[in-house]
DNA sequence: CTTATGAGG
DNA sequence: CCTCTTAAG
């Protein structure tokens, strides 16, 4: 079996100060893909920069406190890359690869984008290079005969039943038109899967993130942006899938929640 | 009587979100000068921008979140000035005048300086010009018949008493030789008296500021930099003087202690 | 260590 | 509303 989750962060440092570290002493994860850490390794604290029991790499932004993708395994992976080939993104925090038996795992931050700025723009043309990437991984792999799961925050909503007010939103950024299509050529035409939602077609949600403001949280005001997007071989042995959403405030320590998917996957072999 | 307090806030919109608010309520003062406001008054809460029972004048800095010196009056100044006419200094937030019937009243947040640095250079340049406004200021109350109070985060300790370890700071800012014998100069040629040290001549401190830094306010490793500088014949007339030392990290809202005089003054009237 | 700021989300 | 940043204290 191979466990995979996905989390958004929302400051690595923060989360670290609030219940992360006992959320990681007790997840039954194989890999931990994380995103927003927004910080440098040696600004990390040990128990976060190098868990006990675990393989991290970490690939910050150059923009000091900005992005920055991590993968956390409990086994050495076999090759780790950062960055997609991309010179304006690679060094942006946003992506970032580990091997390990038969599969590559990705943990990808998308751009939030923001309609009508420059950060949509961003969004659009990291957009446009990446789908350029998930079709290359595609065919590599599956000629290596390997698997690829790109987890993330992919900051898109597909379609109505992943976020709550889909009305109110169908001109914000995560919800825009063309978004929409961008992800739909990825699960369509690339080949890829959208694990969560094959596991659980006719629900709304489960919803991954909730703004901070007003009561977001405790209203289920959320979005389901954070996805697992798998190679068919892959998605074909996801068995389960949950959002850890958190039931109390305490608990929460981001403003996402954890996405773990478990993989009949014996080629992983742990 | 009179009584009044000075007290560096550290923020008054962080201080009323601790324990500011009962403070004021609970207070027996007629005057409160306060320092570091950091806001303009639109961005403080009502409760503190005009205060119930109070008069409020406010004089912020025009750059945002620094300094700013109010003074709150239970009864309605005569009149009140921003500033000591300075061209560099009568926008930063550090010097307000109040009228009350028969003395005059002020709120300064003298610059705290940086050995080293501009900053350094920016609290001589003001300690020379608010010198000659001191001068001025006495002869003129004088002429007048009214008393004058200066009272503030003077940013300087005077002498050796008035700091936990003078020893590892006699060259620390707010301990420089000219720096003392500049407020030398305020107290022995231009006729002011530090109050609170006149009522307590043999003691160390009492300390009004501990740094947030370590454990400085559980060590009281303090500096006396609150002071009342009073002309003479209102300093002949206090009678008391506190430093509200909070006892309980739960009721310290600010890393200043409020410093308060009770002045036994029948021109005051109130 | 703390309070502001402004960017980003 | 939250987490970073940098400046200031």
């Amino acid at each position: 079996m191979l466990t995979v989750t996905s989390v958004n962060v929302n400051g690595l440092r923060a989360a670290a100060k609030k219940g992360f570290v006992p959320w990681l002493a007790a997840t039954a994860a194989d890999v931990v893909c994380l995103q927003e850490v927004r910080a440098e390794p040696g600004q990390l604290p040990g128990e976060v920069r190098e868990p006990e029991g675990w393989h991290a790499v970490h690939a910050p932004a150059a923009a000091k406190g900005r992005a920055g993708v991590s993968i956390l395994t409990r086994q050495k992976p076999e090759e780790v890359r950062i960055g997609f080939g991309s010179e304006e993104f690679d060094t942006s925090g946003r992506y970032v690869e580990a091997d390990l038996p038969g599969v590559t795992i990705a943990s990808l931050y998308l751009p939030s984008g923001e309609v009508g700025t420059q950060r949509q723009e961003e969004k659009l043309r990291f957009m446009g290079e990446f789908l350029i990437h998930l079709d290359k991984l595609r065919v590599q792999a599956g000629a290596a005969g390997r698997e690829v799961l790109v987890c993330g925050d992919w900051n898109i909503a597909h379609h109505e039943a992943d976020l709550k007010n889909w009305k109110a939103n169908t001109r914000s950024a995560g919800f825009l038109p063309e978004e929409r299509a961008w992800l739909s050529r990825v699960f369509d035409e690339s080949g890829y899967t959208d694990v969560v939602r094959e596991l659980h077609p006719d629900v709304t949600g489960p919803y991954s993130w909730w703004s901070y403001r007003g009561r977001a949280f405790d209203a289920d005001t959320g979005w389901r942006i954070d996805y697992h997007v798998a190679t068919r071989g892959l998605a074909r042995r996801a068995v389960s899938a949950v959002v850890e959403r958190a039931e109390t405030h305490d608990l929460r320590w981001s403003d996402h929640a954890p996405v773990t998917v478990r993989y009949d996957y014996e080629e992983y072999g742990a």
